[in-house]
This record gives C-alpha cells, structure tokens and sequence, in this order.
RNA sequence: GCGGUCGUGGCGAAGGGGUUAACGCACCGGAUUGUGGCUCCGGCACUCGUGGGUUCGAUUCCCACCGAUCGCCCCA
C-alpha cells in the first residue's frame, strides 16, 4: 500500500513552514501597503470558468486541469490560476458597484496543474497575486508591476529582470493576428506539429514556441508592436513613461505573449538572474485583461493583475543566500524529577504560558540530562528545575541556559522573574 | 506525452555475486544516583524500492513494475 503524496504535491515540514510564515506575512502587508484587500474565493470552481475565462487554446485548459465530476454530475475543476476567479466574484458580487474603484484584490492559496514535475514546477503549487480592476489608466498598469517588483526586493532579492511587452486591444490583435497567419502559412509544413495547430487556432502562440525558435520564419516574424494602433502604443508608451518616472528598470521583449488568452495591452513577467537558478527562471507574471470581465457577462471593465509562486520566490531566495528571519526558541523549559513534580509542573508550565511566556516540559519521563539536553534544542533560554525538595520548598532553582546562572525562587515569583528578563 | 539519472537504517552516504552490510549525523544508554552544550565508551538495518528470472548462493547480474528526481514542451 502506497500512501505517500500524490506526485507533485508536497508537504511542508516545519522547518518549511517557518519561512512560509515570514513570506506570506510579508506580502500580505505590502498588498495592504498598497492598499489591496483580501479576497478568498473557492479552490475549486465549474470547469467552464476556465474554459471561458483562461481560454479553450491555452495549454492550461487543453491539458494540464485537474477536473472531476461531483455526485451530481456536475463538472468542476481545481482553480489552476487566480485571476479567473476573481474575475467570477467581481462579476457575481457587482464588484463594480462597490464603494471603493478601481477595485484592488489580492489572494494567497494553492493552484493546481497538472504537468510532468520538475524543479520549481508541483502539480499543486502557490500562489500570491494582485488584480486592480475597473481602471484603463497606464499608472495602475506601472503600480501593479512595481508592486511585482517590490515583492521580491522588500524580502532582500536582487538578481531580477522585468520584461514587458504590450498585446495591444482587439483591433491591434487581429490585425496582428492575420499577419501571422499571412506569415506562416506558406511554411505552415516545416513548422512542428504543435506550431501547425496554433497557426489555426492563436498563431500569437507560435512566437513562443521554443522548438522552432530558430526557423528562419520566426527571425523576421511580424512583431505585434509593428500592428499596434495609435490607441495601443500610446498605452503602451505611458505605462513606460510611467516606469521611467519610478526608476524601475525594466527590458521590452517582443516576443512575450504570456500563456493565457486574456491579456491585452501590457503584459509582463518576472525573472531570476541568479546563478544556480534551476533552467525554470520565471518567478511570476501578469498583465492586463480588458475583455474577461466582460466575457463572463459582466460590465465593461478593464483589469490588471499579476501572480506569483511563493515555491520559486523560496527557490530565488535559496539561489542568491537570501536567509529570513525565523523564529527563534522558546523562553522556558521545565524539568521534573519524580512524580510529585510533574503536578507542580504542569501548574507552573499554564501559568507561564498564560503569562505569554513560551514553555514547554517534559513528557517523557527521562533523566535529568537529557532533559537539559532537550531545553538546548528548543534553544531555551531558561530551564526551571522542580524535584521533590522543591515541591515541598515550594522554591525552585532557575537556571539560564545561556550563562549557566542559577538562582533560587519562589513558585509564586517565577512569571515575574522571567517576565521581567524578556 | 517524451528523454536522462537514481532507489541501501530517521537523515546523508560507501560497498559489491558468498556468508558479521563501512562510515558520518541524529537518537538511546553509561562514564557523571538531581543540573545541559565538550570528551570518551557502548547500543542502534533478520536487511539493501516491489515482483520475477539467472545462480549452489543475489543487496550486488538481467527483466518488469512502482517511486523519486532532473530535463523537453509550456508555464507560476
């Protein structure tokens, strides 16, 4: 019988954990710092949403859903993105409604798809993400990328790159699009299988394709920056303008597409320069999507957003020796010797701890130095000592682990005493 | 979906067709009957992913399967 993890899931120890406690504390107080609230919307969601809201030509909706059918036949899919999501809820709440426009969003939660894993790829992973939705303006596009940005440097990285591209609107896009198609077709045999398909049902793709990246087609493909109408590229150049002004540095790469349908206008994502980062270097990406909102059968509103993976944000601090600052040990341990003891003891350890100071004791029965031995691991900084003398004393040695001083006090005062000390 | 590598105690890791499966860390006990971090001594794998085959004999060779891991495609 095999009960291990599913393949491509993990868990987190906690060794793990303490740092996903830092980081996630850290990014929800930047979102708040930006003033983005929390939205928490379900981890699973119906399969069309997906369908719909992703985009039916997408790699992510062809094959890498986890979809299941529910007892009442209803099929349904575990979110492999956010922003699907919070685009349902905005649509379904009347979002647009609300009191506070453009509506800023973040959420924090596991994603999930299914793919071949490797490093910095799970089948269940993490992600952090941000969407501002309900405004057209360039400097909510160049605050959404700065924030990107920021999550990574306010935790101490620095080997990062920022590339940008823009989409353009819908006219922009389809002119581009029939210029691909116009492109490729006559070469439409010497392309790959998977090319061959996209060329029919989003030729954008193709500039993506990695297989044959070196086709002489692809070297003088038409850019989507030469089909930019003057509404795009004015778009375009203000979310720059915009970055200038903030000195964020950043590089225009042409050939960005990103990997869902939606975006429009400003797309972008996130690398990791550092060496010794595993052959995956996106860490996160984004952009806009003016038309989702819409194709979900809401109001005609403009959104932008962007998500991470906290996996690789983990993978990028571990690349360039970025360590956080964990928790530390606990204030005190309390070691017993016989039975009487262990009732003054538990006494002592819930007094303590109503008193906020961190303790803990013994559970299992063993000798005084391996007691003391345990108080070292759990890097105590005092260990209380209570044998049968002290039960009937009712004062009690209390020893720093640090120093090795020892001092005798009483029951009632022990709170005080290390209160006082921490 | 395709390809490479790997699978030995809690962890890291050596070994190699023949009978006690190194070593290091961790853990437990003792030296030190109630005071830790150092030192020394001792203990700790009926067994080498699972199943089958070759053999007098397999953890070691062969096959299959399972699992892990890295890479391709694509992405977070």
């Amino acid at each position: 019988m095999n009960i291990n993890v599913p393949r491509g899931t993990e868990d987190l120890l906690p060794e793990d954990t303490q740092k996903w406690h830092v980081i996630e504390e850290r990014l929800k107080q930047l979102a708040e710092l930006y003033n983005y609230q929390e939205i928490r919307t379900p981890i699973f969601e119906r399969t069309e949403l997906f369908q719909r809201g992703v985009g039916d030509t997408t790699d992510i909706v062809q094959k890498e859903m986890y979809t299941f059918s529910d007892r009442g036949d209803r099929s349904l899919t575990l979110r492999p993105e956010g922003t699907a999501s919070v685009a349902r809820a905005y649509v379904q709440h009347k979002l647009h409604g609300s009191e506070h426009q453009p509506n800023k969003l973040y959420y924090l939660g596991p994603m999930f798809r299914y793919e071949r894993p490797q490093q910095g790829r799970t089948r269940q992973f993490t992600q952090f993400g941000i969407e501002a939705i309900g405004s057209d303006d360039p400097a909510v596009d160049a605050e959404v990328l700065a924030f990107a940005m920021e999550c990574y440097q306010t935790l101490g990285l620095k080997s990062l790159k920022l590339v940008i591209n823009s989409l353009g609107d819908k006219e922009s896009r389809e002119a581009h699009r029939q210029a691909l198609i116009d492109h490729f077709k006559p070469h439409e045999e010497e392309l790959c299988t998977d090319c061959q398909n996209r060329l029919e049902q989003n030729p954008l793709r193709l500039l993506d394709c990695k297989v044959d990246q070196d086709h002489p087609t692809m070297q003088n493909a038409p850019s989507i920056l030469d089909y930019l109408n003057d509404y795009s590229l004015n778009y375009f150049e203000e979310v720059k303008k915009h970055l200038d002004q903030m000195n964020i540095p950043f590089v225009v790469d042409e050939t960005l597409v990103r990997g869902l349908d939606y975006y429009t206008h400003t797309a972008f994502e996130i690398m990791s320069e550092a060496e010794g980062f595993g052959s995956i270097t996106t860490l996160s990406g984004g952009g806009r999507y003016n038309g989702l909102i819409q194709d979900l059968g809401g109001p005609e509103k403009s959104g932008i957003g962007f998500a991470l993976s906290i996996e690789r944000l983990l993978m990028a601090l571990d690349a360039e020796g970025v360590t956080l600052d964990t928790q530390q040990g606990i204030d005190c341990y309390v070691i017993t010797m016989g039975e009487e003891a262990k009732y003054t003891a538990s006494k002592l350890v819930y007094e303590l701890r109503k008193a906020g100071i961190k303790t803990d004791q013994d559970y299992l029965d063993k000798k005084m130095k391996a007691q003391f031995k345990a108080a070292d691991r759990y890097k105590a900084n005092y260990a209380v000592i209570i044998g049968e003398e002290e039960v009937q004393s009712g004062v009690v040695n209390i020893k720093s682990l640090d120093d090795g001083n020892q001092k005798s006090v009483s029951l009632s005062d022990i709170v005080q005493e290390i209160k006082s000390t921490i």
